[in-house]
RNA sequence: GGCCCCGUCGUCUAGCGGCCUAGGACGCCGCCCUCUCAAGGCGGUAGCGCGGGUUCGAAUCCCGUCGGGGCUACCA
């Protein structure tokens, strides 16, 4: 073991003692049961739909326990670390209403980045250095990739342990002379010589877990040439999630595997174990199986994927939540994220994220919502993604309104053809006029393939123009359409026509068609007359004289 | 390679030794409604990965096997 002169040396002479920080953190004053729980993005310019899958269970379990959420930025990685990426995280987690209970901006067990906490990473590495529960370890990158090499050549485990742990217990003399040249070192854990074989552990999810102990001196602070001197995750979760007083921590199921290790630092430390709840991950399908939702592969990964969609927030947390714990899936909306999650209930498997199951959700969701809902909803979505939308809407609100109330309000049953904000164009966009582009008469491309002579369509859109009424009945509105197709030689019903095909232009349905294409521009909408009354008598007109030519 | 996690319809799941002839939801298919679409109503399709045990009895328990995922970094 080195002496306590020479260790103290290497760090900073007014470098606090463990006591000072216990004390600058106490034990929180919580209701009994309360969840302190925390989630640690890394500012990697990335917002995966993981990490707020994560992050709605931490703020859920905390919430309804009484307890506290907190976000604690996990930057550790100054390589990885890329410009903007907090702000971007913000907004996506603005846009999910994931606001934590504490942050740099309040919160009293901060510093809530972990690059403005090294003092008390260093404080603690010190320590277990003067301890002898950790050393300095001089390995080159050579020779760690020299020491893995040689064990996958003789099939032994790869790690820095045993006789291939050269720095372990290497003398005074060597460690001086390395100082002394300056050479850069890392701290590694000195992983206890009693150690048992295997452990045991609980986890709030899966119950019961056991696995080998951990036998690798894991490195715990990173390289002395770096500035700031920073952990690697494994020895911050440690002391933050220690010190900040979690008593709950939620992560990936990736994280199973170091449980042993953790536990190894927790005892070397002399802090108290934290329950663990693994959370399994999201997964994609793919030609072969499943695998993980990937950054780099899967656009459907990141969150910006879904508010660029304009899936609604509260969808697709709802859907987020059901994939945690199912049985949430199963009642509505309102009710499902009202309740709260539990943790015993969560799926152990990986889900696959479907997205047609989300636009299923999200559909059902939107049909619950009044037209200022979805009008205010579309808006916000166009002001960031569709400029030319947000004019029409803005230019033209009212029409808008009258348009997205078109089967929606007064009805039992609601359309559902909104899935997701940027559909609204496709759906609604005709009903305003700035987004419509009139027929230019019966050769126009979207009225050929109802296959009606062009003669006939002529004929028929002028003579309907010119003795239209603007009528509120309904069943008298279409009748204008139903007798004027039989005026001019339409089947009465589809039946007819096909039975006897040459004896008639098209039947009902095609003229009706004719109608929907003038009106709508497409061959599919809502229902007729509803889109007169909103598009009213002098635009109607209008449309269906375009139809003529 | 070693270690760990996981395995019920295409998907999310219910199921914790007999209530299972395996239930629900989404999807898909069909029918009804109908001027189109979206809905809605009704019906249908489809699953316990495989092989051994234990038991009167197994989707449920045990073992093995196969398959998928993860860890094995000075990434988290």
């Amino acid at each position: 073991m080195l002496e306590r002169a020479v260790i103290d040396a290497l760090f900073p002479a007014d470098l606090p003692e463990p006591q000072h920080w216990e004390q600058r953190y106490p034990a929180r004053r919580l209701p009994e049961g309360a969840k302190v729980t925390r989630f640690g993005p890394s500012p990697t310019g990335f917002v995966h739909v993981g990490g707020v899958y994560v992050s709605t269970i931490d703020k859920d379990v905390s919430g309804h326990s009484g307890g506290v959420y907190f976000v604690r930025v996990e930057d550790t990685d100054q390589s990885r670390e890329v410009e903007g990426a907090l702000g971007q995280f913000a907004r996506a987690f603005d846009y999910f209403d994931l606001h934590p209970d504490e942050s740099d901006a309040a919160g009293e067990y901060g510093p809530y980045h972990q690059s403005a906490r090294e003092r008390i990473y260093l404080t603690y590495a010190r320590e277990l250095l003067r301890e002898g529960k950790a050393y300095l370890c001089f390995a080159t990158k050579e020779e760690l990739a020299d020491i893995s090499a040689r064990q996958q050549a003789t099939k032994l485990p790869t790690g820095y342990y045993g006789t291939w742990a050269i720095w372990r217990d290497a003398g005074a003399d060597a460690v001086a002379a390395k100082l002394a040249e300056g050479a850069p070192y890392v701290v590694r854990f000195r992983v206890p010589e009693d150690t048992a074989p295997r452990v045991r552990f609980t986890d709030e999810i899966r119950g019961a877990l056991e696995a080998e102990a951990n036998r690798n001196d894991t490195v715990i602070l990173k390289s002395s040439d770096t500035s700031p001197r920073l952990p690697t995750y494994h020895f911050a979760h440690a002391v933050d999630d220690h010190l900040m007083r979690v008593n709950l921590v939620v992560r990936g199921e990736e994280w199973i595997s170091s449980v042993p290790l953790h536990q190894q630092l927790f005892a070397a430390l002399g802090f108290e174990p934290i329950p663990y709840a693994h959370i399994a991950p999201l997964m994609k399908q793919i030609p072969g199986g499943k695998r993980k939702l990937s950054k780099r592969k899967d656009p459907e990964a990141g969150v910006d994927f879904y508010i660029e969609a304009g899936f609604p927030a509260r969808a697709i947390l709802y859907y987020l939540r059901g994939l945690a714990n199912g049985r949430l899936a199963e009642v509505p909306l309102d009710e499902a994220l009202a309740t709260p999650i539990r943790l015993d209930q969560c799926g152990v498997a990986g889900p696959l994220v479907d997205l047609v199951k989300l636009e299923d959700i999200s559909a059902d969701h939107i049909a619950t919502l009044t037209s200022e809902q979805v009008f205010e909803a579309v808006r916000v979505w166009a002001e960031q993604f569709d400029a030319e939308l947000l004019a029409a809407l803005d230019a033209q609100r009212d029409e808008a309104l009258r348009a997205i109330a078109v089967e929606r309000e007064g009805v039992e049953n609601p359309r559902k053809d909104l899935r997701k904000w940027s559909d609204f164009r496709a759906a609604y966009g005709f009903f305003l006029p700035s987004l419509f582009t009139p027929l230019t008469g019966p050769t126009d491309e979207r009225v050929t393939p109802l296959g009606v002579a062009a003669d006939v369509v002529t004929a028929y859109a002028r003579d309907l123009a010119d003795g239209y009424q603007h009528v509120d009945d309904a069943q008298e509105w279409f009748n204008q359409v139903r007798e004027l197709a039989a005026k001019h030689g339409f089947a009465g019903s589809p039946k007819d026509y096909k039975k006897n095909p040459d004896a008639y232009p098209g039947s009902i349905r095609e003229a009706s068609q004719l109608v929907r294409v003038a009106l709508s521009g497409s061959t599919r909408s809502p229902d007729l007359h509803a889109i007169s009354q909103a598009l009213g008598a002098e635009e109607t007109l209008r449309r269906l004289r375009a139809l003529a030519g």
